[in-house]
DNA sequence: ATCCAGTGTTGGCCTTGCCAACATAGCCAA
DNA sequence: TTGGCTATGTTGGCAAGGCCAACACTGGAT
């Protein structure tokens, strides 16, 4: 999948001290690595299908609405990623009894073990990319980024 | 300027934790913040033109070819930005002498001083994004960030 | 003289995150 | 009860960023 090249050269010094760079570039390797994983054992699922299983296992069936709320997930995506799911029967989609309108999701078995499955090869593809650093750099680099990523604005 | 929403709700817990999840998380945050900026002060320019201009600034000038190399950026992209910068009188573009298919690009003082006024509001934006973390923290998550940017794979 | 590698350009493709419009369903108030 | 408002799922499109392929050249190397 799109991996980045970078071949050749330095970046001009002054952008290789500057965070944003350097985050944008630690991104890179990071979609890269999971591109590559999700292509070699993900049978074709794309990250927002993970994040899709994942919410339903965790939480449990829910509408479509209120699973792109709380995935953060673009209704017109999730309606998308949802038709790709239930076509491999991961996921069953019926309407809501009580509102004709509303759909409820359901992860099924199949689709926890796929969610299993791909949680094995996600967590393989943290280590890889932590493996630069010693296990305590890796809780202060989490630490730190968790602070950065949920800031305010 | 795209700036995803992610209003509500918090990540299923087995994305919270992971530095790929949350590396994702901050670059988001990082790519927001620095589209607003080049929206707010950039006239119209974005990323490739800032890392053109930086480019050529440092290095002095080149051929298309060589700074696509050096920056990352593909062929067709460096011609399109640099169409962009030479309307705007920002660089120049001369055919060179020994090989009359190549073109040197050469800075203008007009896009010296447009560079160093992108500098300045990228350098806001740094501390902007890195505001949630101590002095101390910013150096250590700086350090650690690079070693992961420029692994191996 | 011929082939090959490099150069700039055009045009296209794909992905991720969005937004807008639409038809429909339920709800609340007047 | 009717009207309006909001919520829901769906379709279609858009933009930016990163790519690739093809083309017409140019200059060297063989």
């Amino acid at each position: 999948m799109p991996l980045p090249r970078h071949d050749t050269g330095r970046a001009p010094t002054r952008l290789e001290g500057r965070a944003t760079w350097l985050v944008g570039r630690a991104y890179l390797r990071s979609s890269g690595l999971l591109g590559a994983g999700f292509e070699n054992h993900g049978d074709g699922l794309r990250s927002y299908h993970y994040r899709l299983l994942a919410a339903l296992e965790e939480w449990g069936p829910a509408s479509q609405a209120d699973l792109g709320r709380r995935t953060g997930i673009d209704r017109s995506d999730v309606t998308a990623a949802l038709v790709e799911l239930e076509s491999r029967t991961l996921v069953e989609r019926s309407a809501d009894p009580e509102h004709n309108r509303r759909k409820i999701v359901t992860i099924t078995p199949a689709g926890v073990e796929r969610l299993l499955e791909l949680d094995k090869v996600i967590d393989g593809i943290q280590e890889e990319f932590l493996a630069p650093l010693t296990a305590a750099q890796q809780r202060q680099f989490i630490r730190l980024l968790t602070r950065l990523a949920d800031a305010e604005r």
